[in-house]
This record gives C-alpha cells, structure tokens and sequence, in this order.
DNA sequence: AGTTCGATCGCCT
DNA sequence: GGCGATCGAACTG
C-alpha cells in the first residue's frame, strides 16, 4: 500500500477531488475498498450543501482545512463519508457513495448484518460507512494521517468515467456532480 | 421547547 | 414502487 494522498490532493476545486477520488483505495483498519462512486458538494450556488447556510456547529470542518473527513448522520441511522476539498476558509466536499471492497469483507460482513453478497457490502454511502466502521466519531479527522486513510491504487488502472446528477437531493439537483466508474459493478445504482 | 426534515436502507407488496 | 425506522441539526416562534 503507498502513502495515504497528501493535503495537495484536497486543496483544489471540489470537482476535480470528485473525479480523481474515483480508483482510489479508502482504508479503515483492516477494511478497504476502491472508491468507485462519488458526488461533489460546492461552496457557492449549491443549495444542496451542508455548508449553503453558512457556518454552523454540525457543517464547520466543511469550512477547514481539506483533507479531514465531514460526517454525518442521515435519517437517523445512517453515517455519510465526506472529504473536505477546497483551501481552507472555502466550503466544499465530496461525498463517498460506493466502494469495491477489497479487504477485511468477512469483517465488513459482521458489522453490516444483513448483506450477504460482495456486491452489497457497500455499494451506497450509509453502507459503506456501516460496513468500514467509520462512525461521527470520526467527524473532522485528518485523512492525511488516519485511523482513515485514502491511498493511490497500486494497479493504477485507467477508469472510464461517467457524469450524472446527484442522488436523493430537491435543491440544486440538475447540476452534473455526480461520478462514477462506468465499469463497476458496486455502484449505488446500476450504470 | 417543539417541529420539521433529510446527501438512506431494507423489507414489504 | 412505497414506506417505516430513528435522531440530530436547524428553524420557528
């Protein structure tokens, strides 16, 4: 495994982190996964956003320096993995949908209960979270130092990638900013 | 202080 | 395709 992704990586626009999150590995102890499906959210004219209202308690780690990692929770079971992107003082973030698991599945398999193929482990975001054990406790770590890492893939692979609008949202939802491995088969949604 | 409403998921029909 | 689960943040007054 190389070295986790350097702050560099996050200190540009949203969108561009978005696309080049794709093929990167997402690690969290024993368990990994290939990212293979993301969304960007942006600072300004995304009313989509956590961070549209401006500052606030839940959303200010969106406004800090890139690289940390934003989590929520959403409808009051589920956690949502997000990378702060943009220098700090700027809002932006992407949000993790989908991974390819690729180590520590049988431990994925224990905390996710229910799925039982490789394929559901953790093609969605409150999945995949459920499924690596990254909790709020997590809220504002540093990404470039751990317990949660992103690494380059060792493979480097080329991945054709596809654009679409973002999932599950009413505001903002015409915008393209949402990114996938067209060939992946773990995607949050068929492709 | 009370209410509303999600960047979701799994089970039901 | 529909809906209930379950909770914290943000908004209302």
């Amino acid at each position: 495994m190389r070295a986790p992704l350097r702050r560099s990586f996050y200190t540009r626009p949203a969108v561009e982190v978005a696309r080049d999150l794709l093929g990167k590995i997402l690690v969290h102890g024993e368990t990994s996964g290939r990212i293979v499906e993301t969304e960007a959210y942006l600072g300004i004219g995304d009313d989509a956003a956590h961070s549209a209202p401006g500052p606030t308690p839940r959303n200010r780690v969106i406004f800090g320096p890139p690289g940390h990692v934003y989590v929520y929770m959403i409808y009051g079971m589920y956690e949502c993995l997000n990378l702060v992107a943009e220098p700090e003082g700027t809002a932006g973030c992407v949000l993790i949908r989908a991974l390819e698991p690729l180590t520590g599945l049988d431990r994925m398999r224990e905390r996710r209960s229910v799925a039982l193929s490789n394929r559901d482990l953790t093609n969605g975001p409150g999945k995949l979270t459920r499924a690596l054990g990254i909790t709020l406790r997590h809220y504002g770590a540093d990404a470039t130092r751990g317990p949660i890492t992103v690494h380059p893939d060792d493979r480097a692979e080329p991945i054709e990638i596809g654009v679409s609008r973002r999932i599950g949202i009413t505001k903002s939802a015409d915008l393209p900013l949402r990114f996938f491995a067209k060939r992946s088969e773990f995607l949050s949604r068929p492709s």
